[in-house]
DNA sequence: ACCGATTATCTCGTTCGGCGAGAGAATAGT
DNA sequence: ACTATTCTCTCGCCGAACGAGATAATCGGT
């Protein structure tokens, strides 16, 4: 966009090249294992609230992918027909769905995100642990830059 | 995916993140600006072959994107009646596209990458050149990492 | 205990981005 | 000139996502 050559423009674009990056791997997967580009974002929503011990209800899914709740349910109804995810009715509030993970879907979780991992720890392994705490600060940083509201907002 | 708590593993879920942030502002500027995903994303292309003077026709643009002819034809047709981009015969090879950006892509890229890009620069401000330096090797081993068969093939 | 308001999910009908197949136009090789 | 190749566009279709509204369960006030 700009010109300017200087250190800070130059992580910017490698910056965006990563998430170019990301984001082809992505859609390769997908297409791969016969996902949309949101089944995967799905997926990936699901196995991170399944890490963090997160209820996760077709609302909420639906609001963090900004679908509607015709598309939420569309997109559960081929998660489920893919047996990556099981609808169950909350007991404690019966108007509610409450997600359930199946192992079908953390394995395949796995198959893309594990090698993806493996290559960054091992890039990882090539700097100190003051300099690792560096790009965190910068990270973070971007993170912020990035979303000026923030995660509470 | 892990339960790993390592820097390395911070650093891969904090690049996630941040991943997962560009791509909310640029769909939500792409919404806000009558825009499809794919829309900004062929923008952001061109505005990218512009700035390096590269020339791009319909095909180049649809294997970039991963579209396939008729969708890009399409892509066109909706860029060309947004005044974002113009067709224009190459004259040495009459079969060919040449896609020319309009002024008006140029602002609308601007007026997304604008405020974004300030606030990473901002960012970079809090950190020495050699700091910078570390994040840079980093996004680069990063950027291996995601694309294991590199850019030249 | 009842009734309206609220919340959560699903159904129906529609829109439109993207695909596959193939047509049309220009170029390159023999 | 003839054929193969390259580049773009047209046609018909599929399906993801939307808007509107139906259905079902819970909550609050009386």
């Amino acid at each position: 966009m700009s010109d300017d050559d200087t250190p800070a423009m130059r992580l910017v674009h490698l910056l965006r090249a990563v998430t170019v990056e990301l984001h082809l791997r992505g859609a390769e997967f997908a297409a791969r294992s016969g996902l949309h580009p949101t089944d995967l974002r799905a997926l990936i929503r699901l196995l991170d609230a399944d890490r963090a011990g997160e209820v996760v209800t077709p609302g909420r899914l639906g609001e963090a992918l900004r679908l509607n709740s015709a598309g939420t349910t569309a997109l559960l109804d081929r998660l489920e027909r893919l047996g990556l995810v099981r609808r169950s009715r909350d007991e404690r509030d019966r108007r509610r769905i409450l997600l359930v993970v199946e192992p079908k879907a953390v394995e395949l979780g796995w198959s893309f995100f594990g090698p993806l991992i493996g290559g960054l720890v091992d890039a990882a392994q090539e700097f100190t642990p003051g300099e690792l705490d560096v790009v965190r600060r910068y990270l973070t940083a971007a993170l912020d830059a990035a979303d000026p509201v923030g995660k509470g907002g």
